[in-house]
Formats: C-alpha cells, sequence, structure tokens
DNA sequence: GGATAAGCGAGACGGTACGTCTCGTCTTTTG
DNA sequence: CAAAAGACGAGACGTACCGTCTCGCTTATCC
C-alpha cells in the first residue's frame, strides 16, 4: 500500500535504520507537519525538505510529484485513527469507530488534509486513492464480521447502506456545511442508521 | 446571496448587458471551465483570464482571492439545480429535488465546481458559505412546509436530521468514494431517512 | 517656457484663480512633493493625483505623459536656486550663484530629482530641455554682462569655458563622485577657472 | 571588483565558459543593449531577459536589483577603457586618458550605461561604487606617479583638483549638456587644468 | 582493499503562476 | 463642458515553488 515500493530508489539501503530508511522516515514525518500546518493546498516541498533538513531533489528522486508524497504522508497518518476496539455490541463498535472518525474533523489540521485530498483530482493517484478507502471500509467491515460473530447479522448490502447513512452526514458536516460534529451527534446518526436498516 | 454584492466594483456596470456584467459572466464561465480542466489545485488565474479573454489584473480587481472567484462560479451554478416544484407528497418533493442534486454530481463540471467549494480553506469566506447554505437549506425548507400544508406535519429537528440523512450520502459518493448516483440511489437514501425519523 | 503652454486643455481656464489654474497649481505642487519624497525613478502620477486631490484622468488631460509633468514640476522648483545678486565682483558673483547650486546638491531630495533629469533619455523632451538649460546658463551670462559693466570684461569664449570649468566639478561631484560640497570647495572651482582663464 | 564576486551564486559555474558564464555574459551584454534602447528609466529586466534568452528568474536570482544589474554591466564597458600608456610627458598622458573618455560617451551604447549608473540612487550600491571610482582614480594615479619619475613632479592635492577640473567638464558634456567632446576640446581642459594648478 | 555504483548535498536553471503597482485610455455621470 | 468617477487592457514587477539537471563527495558493497 506504500506508494514508495515502487520507486526505483532504495534496493538495500531500506533496512531499517540505513540512511535511506532514515531519509525517508524524516521526509514523510516533516510532509505530515507541513501538511498540518500550511493545509493541501499551500503544502510545498521545498519546506518539507528544509524541515525534514535534506536536499530537495532528494525528495524528487524518491517521490516524482507532489501528490505522491502528500498522499504517502495522509496514509501515515490515517493509520492513526484506524484502531477500533471491541465494545460488545456492534452499536457501540459503530459509535467508537465513528467517534474516531468525527474527531479527526475536530482537529483542525486533520481537516485540512481530508479536505486536500477531496480536491486531489479525481484523476489523479485514483489506484492509490481506490487502495486508501479500500483500507478504510474494512475497518468497518471488520466491526460487522465481529458482530456476525456475536450472533447480530447484518446482510452486506444492508452494511453498505448503514455505513453510508453515518459516514455520510458525518463528512458532509465535516466538509460542507462545517456543523459540529460531537458524540451525541455521532451517536443519533448511528442510531438513525440501524433504525433505516431495521437491525434492533 | 451574490457575493460579489459587497464588492466595491460594478456602481453601475452591472445593468445587464453593460460591459461590467459581460465581463463578470464570462469571467465566470471560465472559471467554471478551469476548475473542471485542472481541478481547484492546479486552477490559475491566469488561465482563466485567458479564457475570458480578459486580463488577469482585471479579475484580481473583482476577485481579489482565488477563493472568492470559485465561490461566485459555484453560486452562478447552483442555482440551476434550485428549483423544487410540488409533487403531491413530502417522499416525491425529496425525491425530485436530490435527484435534482444527485445529477449535479453527474455533470463533470458542475462536480468539479463542487469539489473546488469544498476545498476552499473553512476560514475563508465563512459568511459567504453560510449565506450559501441558508440559502439551500431554505429549499428543502420549502418543501417541509408544503407538506405540513398538507397535513404531513415533521418536527423541526427532524427536518434537519432527514436532510442530513439524504444529502450526507449523496455527497458522500459524489467527493469521496465516487460511487455512482442514481434516481433507485437516491429513493432508497430518501426512504431510509423517512424511516429513521419514524415518518410513515 | 511652461511645456503646458502646447495643451489644447485650458482655453479660458488658465485665468488666474479659475479652476482650471488652481487644478494646474495643485497637481504641480504635488507633483513637487511626489518628486522630492520618491525621486524621479519611483515617480508615480497616481499618488500625485491622490495628494492633490484631483482625479488621475485629469492630469492626464493635461499632461499627456509623465515626463511632461515631471519636467513641468522641475522647471517650478528651478527657479529657486535662480536668484544671483550682486556682490560687487564677478568672483563674489560667482562664488555665490555656484554655492547656491552647490547646496543644490546638498538637499538629498533636489539631488534626487537632478539625478532623475540626468537619467531621462536623451531624445525626451529634447525641447523643454533645451529650453532649462538655455534658461540657467541665461543667469550666468547675467553675471558676466554686470561684470563687463563694472569693466571687469571676459571674452564670451572664456566665459564658457569658465562656467564649464566651475559647474563641471560640481555636477560630477554631486552626480558622481559624491564628494563633499561645500562653500571652500566651490570657492577654489571658481578661483581654479578664473586663473584658467587668465582672470587676474 | 567585479560586484558579482560577492554574490553567493557561481561556485564553480564560473570558469570561463561554463554555463553560469556563459548566462552571465549573455545578460550583462543584453542589459547594455536595454540600457542604450529604453534608458535607466525605461529598463525593463523582462526584456533584458529576452534579449539574453534566458528566464527573468534567472536574472533575479543573480542581481536581486536593477542597480545591481545596470552596475554590472557599467563595470563590465568601463575596463576597455582603461589602458592609459606612457606618452612620454604627463600632458601628453593625461590628453591620451581623457580622449578615451570622452569617446566613451561617444560611444552610444557606452553613453547610455553611463547615463544609467549616475541615475542609480545614491544610497544604493554605495560601497560597489566606491571601489569602482577608487579603480578609476587609480589609472590617474599612475599617470601622475609616472610623471614623477621623470621629474614632473605634483602635489597630491594638486593631482585630485587637477582630475577633477578636467573630468568636470567632460562629464557635464556628456551627461548634462550634450555639448560635443572631441580631442580639441579635451586637450583645452587639460591645458586648463594644469594651468590651474601651476603647472608649467 | 581498491574499483564501482548508488545515494546524497549542493546549487543553477527554465519555467509557471502569483498578486501588486502603475500606466494611460475609455465611457458614463455630475456640477 | 470640464471635472469626477471608475472599469479596463496592458505591462512590468519581484517572489514562491516546481521539477530537472549536472556536478562532486561519501559510503558500502563486490570483485
Amino acid at each position: 500500500m506504500r506508494h514508495v515500493d515502487a520507486s526505483p530508489v532504495d534496493p538495500r539501503g531500506s533496512r531499517p535504520g540505513g540512511r535511506s530508511a532514515q531519509v525517508r522516515e524524516r521526509v514523510l514525518a516533516a510532509a505530515a507537519d507541513e501538511l498540518l500546518e500550511h493545509g493541501f493546498e499551500r503544502f510545498a516541498v521545498t519546506r518539507v525538505a528544509e524541515r525534514a533538513e535534506v536536499h530537495h531533489t532528494t525528495i524528487y528522486r524518491r517521490w516524482p510529484t507532489k501528490s505522491e508524497l502528500v498522499f504517502d504522508a495522509v496514509v501515515e497518518l490515517a493509520d492513526a485513527y484506524a484502531q477500533p476496539v471491541d465494545q460488545g455490541s456492534l452499536r457501540a463498535d459503530l459509535r467508537a469507530y465513528f467517534i474516531g472518525v468525527g474527531a479527526a474533523f475536530g482537529d483542525r489540521r486533520t481537516a485540512a488534509l481530508i479536505r486536500g485530498l477531496v480536491a486531489i483530482r479525481p484523476d489523479d493517484l485514483v489506484d492509490a486513492r481506490r487502495a486508501y478507502w479500500a483500507g478504510r471500509f474494512r475497518i468497518t467491515d471488520e466491526i460487522f464480521e465481529r458482530a456476525a460473530a456475536r450472533g447480530e447479522v447484518v446482510a452486506p448490502a444492508d452494511r453498505q447502506r448503514a455505513v453510508e447513512l453515518i459516514a455520510g452526514p458525518l463528512w458532509m458536516r465535516g466538509l460542507v456545511t462545517s456543523l459540529p460534529i460531537d458524540e451525541g451527534v455521532v451517536g443519533s446518526f448511528v442510531d438513525d442508521a440501524l433504525r433505516a436498516i431495521g437491525h434492533a
């Protein structure tokens, strides 16, 4: 899933701790900082280089375009919010997970980054984006699997609908209307979604 | 509702057909094209000027920031989709209206504009955006008013929830997951939303 | 000598106290200020208009080019230094006059202006400049005439040489080498010049 | 003496014939042309870039201000006129040297450059200008040294005066009054100066 | 253990776009 | 009818970043 896997650089150097690996780490960290500070739009490779104390040509050697660098950095960040824990019931699991998602929009810097992701031209980084979203949906899938194991069976089509009914309003608040996203709101969306798909 | 109303430009020139009005039209149309072709990120005022056959300084005189230009272009388009017609029932009215909204994402040009709208930094144009969304919500309010007049009463809080439950998934498909938006999908979101708020 | 005499504007308006005359006065005064403050190079008609509280199109109606406006303003200023007084001898008259000239270079703002005049392309405002320099040389001519009336006769060719031998070093210090110009220096140049032309 | 020596540019590139050296040459030549054609005032870096077939940002990298570019172009030319030859006597040496200087004003291109040099604001490039003039005066110093070796001793203060009495009128003719500068005129200024300092 | 190849530091460069300033022209309204 | 008012085309400004290139230097394997 890491984009840089395809890079021609670093056949041996990427051993953990190697010089190359250090560069990669420092650059991605710096990119994340830059992203959080300036948002996607004003993201500047030049500044990333300065932050990482790496020459800018070195960055271009590994990440041919800005989009690719940003994407790698985003993925790095995204994983932080991908920690679903078993809460004992489908409803509780969904609440917990989407409260985490909602919190991401609450962090202005993360919000800026998500906003940027959306702004990327649909034709850019298609595969990378597909992979990213697949990864995210895998998380909710796990939640439903776990529920099924507990006996709360939800049909695949209903899973999809439920996720859209919860995530849709959340994203809309986060990206579009700027309405607040707190735990109560997230909970009510979860309830509405479960009611809509006829889940007890 | 037009953002440019606050601009120092156009005292008399904005009479329909006047020179200024022509410039405004040409620029906004060109901005929409530019947005479609290059996306918000690579949106270049310089190119808009070339497309519109207007000098770039003229654009800066009216729209001091890129955000404002994009916003005005979006608003221009938005009104096209704001024509709700009485279909005889709340469900039918909502379907009709949101099918129109969904269609907007189907038009690549419009989709690009909406994408641009989202990409504008949240601190930018706060008032203008608020006004814009107020306008959009006014349309669904009318639908609910009409329904109330017919006896289909929905509490204000439920109106809001219903709209979010329909529009949220639609926008998410349009902006984020790129899943298809057809009439069947819109219909099912409307049904889900009405079920969620307990509307018969 | 006033350049604006050739302007198509102001057939009757230039009666002293007329509306046009007031505009002319205010604009020239403002132009002089602007010149003194920003120097020739960064002289901006726009700012002159603001200073004069006159619309900038009004200025362009009278002074088709910036050069002409500047020139008129310079001439206005120059006269301030053109007040030779009878000091009783050729040597004293020359000293007094050129000490005044030297003082002009001492005023940094005036110096900036002179510097600008020199920088004007030789092909620009040829007639105006010729007229200006003729005016200036007329002053030294008066000095020599007065001396002749007193019995200190100097041949025309020697007058010219003397003036060049005094003014030359002065201008060079003022414009080129930035060496100091004080009364002692001016005096010694006058003495050298008179010695060179064999004047007692 | 080259101003650009202090520039952060050109670590190795300045080897004669290197890429950077070529750029420098081409730009300075183009700057001289531009100065000749448009004068200092309408001197446009943009046009210099076009003439030199170099991107304008490249020019700004090396010469942050217009003044520095003009100055370097002037210095480049100046050296051409700095070749005093031993003519056997002080008078002859001075004549030969200043005839060369006068000739410089005769070359329109060089004259335009000198005019530009004068137009530079006095606060700009103070050190560079000081160095430049020191270099020029060193040439006349050599002439006086040579004369002293031959037995024609001139006191330091008189050297300075003499040079000003010759160069001053020359520069004034060249820059200000546009009077002709031929060998006869130069000769008479030399003679006048020597007479003024009491040199046989 | 010295060639050799890869990665990095360094920096000039061509290039796009930015957003601003000023110019001088034009058209329309006002006193 | 001149001045006020202001939009406009035009051109240059100087800056920020982009992505490419060329050139040494270092370092870590591989013969």
